[in-house]
DNA sequence: GCGACTTTGTGCCCCGGTTCACAAATGGCT
DNA sequence: AGCCATTTGTGAACCGGGGCACAAAGTCGC
């Protein structure tokens, strides 16, 4: 709903045989299977490179002393079924070794790879408001290859200030700013009348992924990926849990548990 | 995966006949089926209820001049399928009326009722870092029945300082703050590392929703919802969706298209 | 009053994701 | 060296949501 496309990702690996008693040598690439990955595994992906990085730098308590990790205990952590997790990993092809587990340091580098985490994806926020600074400030960004680079804004009055150490630039001069920084991904934390407009603003400027903190859904073309926050949503939501909890009556039906 | 239980809330209408020859008086009450409604649909419901705020506060052109909207144009407005958007209406009694439409009044109070928006919980945020002070500045939540009442920190210099309006309370307060402000609902905007005791406390003051910006997953009670935001793991999968794009190689898996 | 048109409500099929359960593979122990 | 315990990888069934297409129902025009 929030994202009308791309509900599978397009992502095929070039797979060529899976088993069948060709020598595994083949150039020594391990490819998996044909099949591309689903977006919902790749979700879940970017969450288990988080816990296995929360685990390794919080000592690695549940990963064995020859630093493997079993499925059963990664999927704890990180909330899903094990034989879910199993399958996820199972995309980029045999990562674990049967009997033993996951080779923490090397699951973590495959799904560093894989998720794109080693790269480094320049940011720009549009919308210097309450959110858009607080994003600015935010720590999980810069430090995991997000740098925010750019910032731009229509208010004159902030236009010129800085921001977590970054001046604020018009946002007229998005398309100059964006491509000299090579801003890849654009956060918009406009008010909502003024989305759309900076929405096509960034993708002019060769933006091609936005998370979108404003209501209402952006139209996009093709090939643009847009993620969307939608915190009153998120509101509304528990209150609709609160007002079942509280037996209220919804709308014309009763509810009888 | 963000929420590990809750997959199908439990709501069921008490339902009684759907069709069939009994004569449709029975109480004058409008049931609809006995089936629970998927939290998918309760999701985009949400979305409907705004889209119809923001038609109806902008002067209501695809509003026809009767006051009513015909599923095309309002899934339109919404961007689902217009199937989907009279399918997840009729989860709530027949709304519309066939040949002409949704009278746009009546199915937003109707929405409203269902979805609790016209009950007012009061909501509690804590951790006042920057994300939490723009939260607490958000118009979107006081305006619509969510308003901030009590805000808690454990830091000793912003205890007694005001944000928004509010003064700072000290966490260890939180239990008398939240009972008697009456407060439903939690925002959690601290360090991964207070978010599970924050959450404790929370649910011992009775609170009962959480809106989690936290990364890590809560370990919570039955009964308590839990929803999460994790800015970090939407920037990430943009970073993926950038790397996808740029031909990185995925892992080992060579993109193929 | 009747027919034609419009729009809702929904049965049915399809498809993707989740889960189960088991075979395959590996390491350790005797 | 061989067996057993352990854990991965995955085939297959299950489940639920999405979309199509059509019948039901109501309105408008004549």
């Amino acid at each position: 709903m929030c994202r009308p496309r791309f509900h599978r990702l397009p992502l095929k690996v070039t797979a060529i045989v899976v088993g069948s008693a060709t020598s595994d040598g083949l150039g020594g690439v391990s490819v998996s299977s044909a099949r591309p990955i689903p977006e919902a595994t790749v979700v879940r992906m970017t969450t288990y490179l988080q816990v296995l990085n929360r685990v390794a730098a919080g000592g690695g308590r549940p990963v064995g002393e020859d630093g493997t990790i079993s499925s059963d205990q990664l999927a704890a952590l990180a909330g899903v079924n094990p034989a879910k997790l199993r399958k996820d990993l199972s995309y980029l092809g045999s990562q674990g070794t049967r009997g033993v587990g996951y080779d923490a340091a090397g699951l973590t580098a495959t799904l560093e790879g894989a998720l794109g985490a080693r790269e480094v994806y320049p940011v720009a926020i549009v919308g210097l408001g309450h959110l858009g600074s607080a994003l600015a400030g935010y720590p999980g960004f810069s430090g995991r290859g997000l740098p925010i680079r750019v910032l731009l804004d229509a208010d004159p009055n902030k236009i010129g200030t800085s921001v977590a150490g970054i001046t604020v630039a018009d946002i007229r001069e998005a398309a100059a700013a964006c491509r000299s920084d090579n801003v890849a991904i654009g956060v918009i934390t406009t008010p909502e009348s003024a989305a759309q407009e900076v929405a096509d603003i960034l993708i002019a400027a060769g933006v091609r992924s936005i998370l979108n903190f404003a209501p209402g859904n952006l139209a996009v073309p093709d090939g643009v990926e847009v993620r969307r926050v939608d915190l009153a949503l998120e509101l509304n939501l528990l209150a609709f849990h609160e007002s079942r909890r509280s037996g209220h009556r919804a709308a014309d039906a009763v509810v009888s548990r």
